[in-house]
DNA sequence: GCATGATCATGC
DNA sequence: GCATGATCATGC
């Protein structure tokens, strides 16, 4: 095990060529390759190992990056393949820790992000499941940079977060605030709370991080040498630099038309089941789906098409993909996917309402979920739905068609969300962690959290007041 | 008429 | 075959 007097400081001014020289050498070796070549705890982490073993430095949290004569940062991060053969980052990208009490006082260009990140030396190891930590192995190095397109929007980015700094909110700061570049909680727990300026009102720590989601963008470029996908700058120009305010005004262009109407102006099958969505990526000029976009993809933005009835209401929920049961009794609150789902997820709003029998395309709007909502409403909802899955509690009982009862938190339990059904069929399940009371099975058909229609109504009502 | 359980349809 | 966005159907 190295100790301190062992390493070199010198290290971190090594040049570009002898940076990217060593870090070809890394490539394809195994964690315990490091680990045995440098004299290294098999504990530590692989960064740790990269950067103390391999670079022999010491790991340091200074507001400089970590070779400091070519202003390159080191990161050393994990990816993994899902079921169905793609490949995704297994987290998001921890940059440097925000000082609230001092960030909000910078440009983007003297801030703490851009001092130390611009430019990062990004190693990827896959994750795979059930096999010893020490055999992951590096597969592939990049030095990445931004795009002028990423910077433009990450500069965006890291304005909401500094706005919200200064508007005494940084307890409020939430990750589907941004598009790109998130700022996520970090700290020994999630309790690790720090002063912010503007406010008495402690908020937890966090960190600029680049979302889970872009980082699953490079390395689905990484790791597939085929297509490039469209990307949405090939078809509109950023305005202010801001997606939000580029997509918004492309759209709202045509406000007012009827549906019949885009589609005979876009020349959309009728036929099609998506006919809404269609209609808006043609308009936006993007060939296939612009959540597809890498754009989208990167900033996580679900694409949601909305239809408000002449009687002013919606008629169906929002639904979302199934938790596993077994999965959701494991977790905590705070580590669970249904929170992250609500805190990463952006999404956009297409409002089309009806008018004597036809629906006239009337809003755009990106939305996140407020985090006071995520971690109240949302969370007394997904307390309930452990509870009873835990208790094997789910089912009631039977109505007269043979159809189950679920105890399940419906739409009067709260002005969010609910639980309800979410599959192919009634036959389509998950397993359960506990034996149902009722059934006596150990199965049950997949459910999911739903918004509820009303809440959906709220809010795209009250973004409607305000804009008219 | 709505809430809730159930299911469809598409794409990968 | 399954995940996911969207919608149907009917008992209360």
């Amino acid at each position: 095990m190295k100790t301190p007097e062992l390493f070199d400081e010198k290290n971190r001014d090594l040049t570009k060529e002898e940076i990217l020289e060593k870090v070809k050498s890394l490539v394809g070796k195994q964690m315990i390759d490091i680990y045995e070549t440098n004299d290294f705890n098999k504990k530590a982490s692989f960064g740790y190992a990269i950067e103390e073993g391999a670079f022999n430095y010491q790991r340091n949290s200074k507001s400089e990056a970590d070779f400091r004569n070519e202003n390159i940062e080191l990161k050393v991060t994990p990816y993994k393949r899902n079921k169905n053969g793609s490949f995704s980052s297994k987290e998001r990208l921890v940059l440097n820790i925000i000082n609230y009490m001092e960030e909000y006082k910078k440009t983007f260009e003297e801030s703490s992000l851009w001092a130390k990140n611009q430019t990062l030396l990004i190693l990827f190891y896959e994750h795979v499941q059930n096999i010893s930590r020490e055999n992951f192995m590096i597969n592939y190095a990049i030095l990445h940079q931004f795009t002028e397109n990423d910077l433009r929007i990450i500069k965006n980015d890291w304005k909401t977060i500094i706005d919200k700094i200064k508007a005494g909110k940084a307890h409020e700061i939430s990750e589907g605030d941004t598009f790109y570049l998130g700022a996520c909680t970090k700290g020994a727990n999630s309790d690790t709370l720090r002063q912010q300026p503007f406010s008495p009102i402690l908020a937890k720590q966090r960190a600029f991080s680049l979302k889970t989601t872009y980082m699953t963008q490079i390395v689905k470029e990484l790791t597939s040498r085929t297509k490039k996908t469209d990307s949405l700058f090939d078809y509109i120009d950023l305005i202010d630099d801001s997606i939000e305010e580029s997509i918004i005004k492309k759209i709202s262009f045509y406000y007012g038309y009827s549906v019949k109407a885009l589609m005979e102006l876009f020349d959309v099958n009728s036929n099609a089941k998506n006919k809404l969505e269609m209609i808006v990526n043609r308009i936006l000029g993007i060939k296939r789906n612009l959540s597809d976009t890498p754009e989208f993809t990167k900033a996580n933005i679900k694409v949601k098409t909305i239809r408000v009835n002449s009687n002013n209401r919606i008629k169906e929920s929002m639904s979302f993909p199934a938790f596993k049961y077994e999965e959701i009794v494991k977790e905590t609150w705070e580590e669970s996917k249904t929170r992250a789902l609500f805190e990463s997820t952006k999404f956009l709003f297409i409002v089309f309402r009806e008018k004597n029998g036809e629906f006239y395309l009337d809003d755009v709007m990106f939305w996140n979920m407020p985090v006071n909502l995520i971690d109240n409403n949302v969370k007394k909802v997904w307390d309930r739905t452990v509870e009873i899955v835990k208790n094997g509690n789910i089912v009631a009982g039977y109505k007269d068609n043979g159809d189950r009862k679920t105890n399940f938190p419906s739409t009067k339990f709260d002005s969010v969300c609910h639980v309800r059904p979410h599959g192919q069929n009634a036959k389509d399940v998950y397993s359960l962690p506990t034996i149902d009371k009722v059934t006596g099975s150990n199965v049950y058909t997949k459910h999911c959290f739903w918004l509820n229609n009303s809440f959906i109504l709220k809010v795209i009502n009250k973004h409607h007041e305000n804009i008219s």
